[in-house]
DNA sequence: ATGAGTAATAGTCACTCCGACCATAACTCA
DNA sequence: TGAGTTATGGTCGGAGTGACTATTACTCAT
């Protein structure tokens, strides 16, 4: 790469670099308290700028695959699960974002289960870490890390996404597990459980959980967005969901 | 440039292309009606590929300005006016959206006032559209405004974003009609008011509209952005909505 | 000048949603 | 067999909202 020996005039008649990076999270129990928590998998950086720290999963982007296709590269690179849930996060094009070159990264940020699969991907340049207390990153990737934490608390509190951090049959506790360790607050079990009762986009089934401690619960399973009519049909045109509208209105 | 010459073997080799565009909307209100109405402007192609199609505004990336710097260019380039709200809006990165080369574009997505200073503005290779009835673009920006004209609803339906479409003061009913004009639905005043009484945001003073036909309005103006706390601090990281939280909870 | 017309503003009423809270059911384990 | 714990069902009051009615305050045509 000549870029890492380019000079500041140099620099100037270089097109600015583009990669993709990818914030990938997932739940992990907490072997005492049972809860689960916000993990994500970084990867160590083994050439400069940077060398030694731990980055998002990224890179350049082929000129075959499309943006979300090289997200979910980057995803099964560096985990081996595919992508659940994967979708645009920002682009990041800040001028002094990297040091020897103009870099423009557009990241994505996925949500997988936390399968027993990650620790068997760990290895010397691959670990998890907790997504909060994150030690210094390199490049911007804290920013982008607590960017990405906001957009998922964000959706959280208002879409159906939780589900995709589980698996196909799941308790409505579950569910609230996943909002409180996300959002890191305490739910009312009684008054989620109406919550997520009158949500359209899950149903009961007639199995119920086996095995546990108490009575056992029954398991729901989800039903994939619902109604959304047609938010966005074109190839290249970002999936969203519907609004609300809530103000006054005549007949 | 080589690019609009490569065959494909070369455009295997080139970099992907990055560029900024803007979807820059205002209302402009109908004479016949005076009912505000969504537009937008775009640019005429002046080479190939698309040559003489209408365009979204952009171009590609300076090395010395930021992504949002870039959108701003756009903006002052096509109408002559200051950003009073730019937002990155997506990246778009299909393999094929352009013959001759591979093109990501960052798009950003705008607001500004129905300043005459448009009329003036206005030239043979600019021109204002309806923002619905937009005749085929170049590339995919059809797709892009459709996806620009959802984000601005939605955000409507939440956020205080319409204050952005008007001026210093302003009366409860103009809110109400980009409202109506932007969602394409009719308001109860009163309920509406009401709605906006208990707004955080905006502030009555104690000033009123002369010179119409009925009852004097009292005029309003918009306090900025309240309590946010701080949603984004560092330059680069994107600023948002803070999220409500609305699942039972414990004390 | 005076009343018609219209928008601005105020208020009522029923309905829904939600947080706080209480009660019962159903299971495991000591 | 009963203690402990979770699952589940239900109640109650407050906040918000859509539908609607009434009053105020201005302009304009007669």
């Amino acid at each position: 790469m000549a870029f890492s020996s380019a000079n500041v005039s140099e620099r100037e008649l270089q097109p600015p670099s583009l990669a993709i990076s990818t914030v990938i999270f997932a739940l992990r129990h907490d072997p005492d308290s049972g809860r689960p928590e916000l993990w994500l998998p970084l990867v160590r950086r083994i050439r400069q700028p940077h060398r030694g720290k731990w980055a998002l999963p990224g890179g350049p982007l082929a000129s075959h695959e499309s943006l979300q296709d090289a997200a979910g590269r980057n995803l099964s690179d560096t985990t081996g699960l595919a992508p659940r849930y994967l979708e645009q996060l920002y682009a990041f094009g800040g001028v002094d974002r990297a040091a020897t070159q103009r870099l423009v990264s557009i990241v994505y940020w996925a949500l997988v289960q936390p399968d027993e699969a990650h620790h068997a991907r760990e290895s010397e340049n691959v670990r998890w870490f907790r997504a909060d207390s994150l030690e210094p990153l390199a490049f911007d990737h804290n920013e982008i890390v607590d960017y990405a934490l906001w957009r998922l608390r964000n959706k959280m509190a208002y879409g159906s996404i939780a589900y995709h951090f589980l698996g196909d049959r799941f308790t409505l506790a579950q569910v609230r597990e996943v909002y409180e360790a996300v959002l890191g607050l305490e739910l009312d079990p009684a008054n989620f459980r109406r919550h997520l009762r009158a949500a359209p986009d899950i149903a009961p089934t007639e199995e119920f959980q086996q095995g546990g401690r108490h009575r056992p619960p029954r398991l729901y399973r989800y039903l994939g967005p619902q109604s959304p009519a047609t938010a966005g049909t074109a190839a290249n045109t970002p999936v969203g969901t519907p609004a609300p509208v809530n103000t006054g209105r005549n007949p």
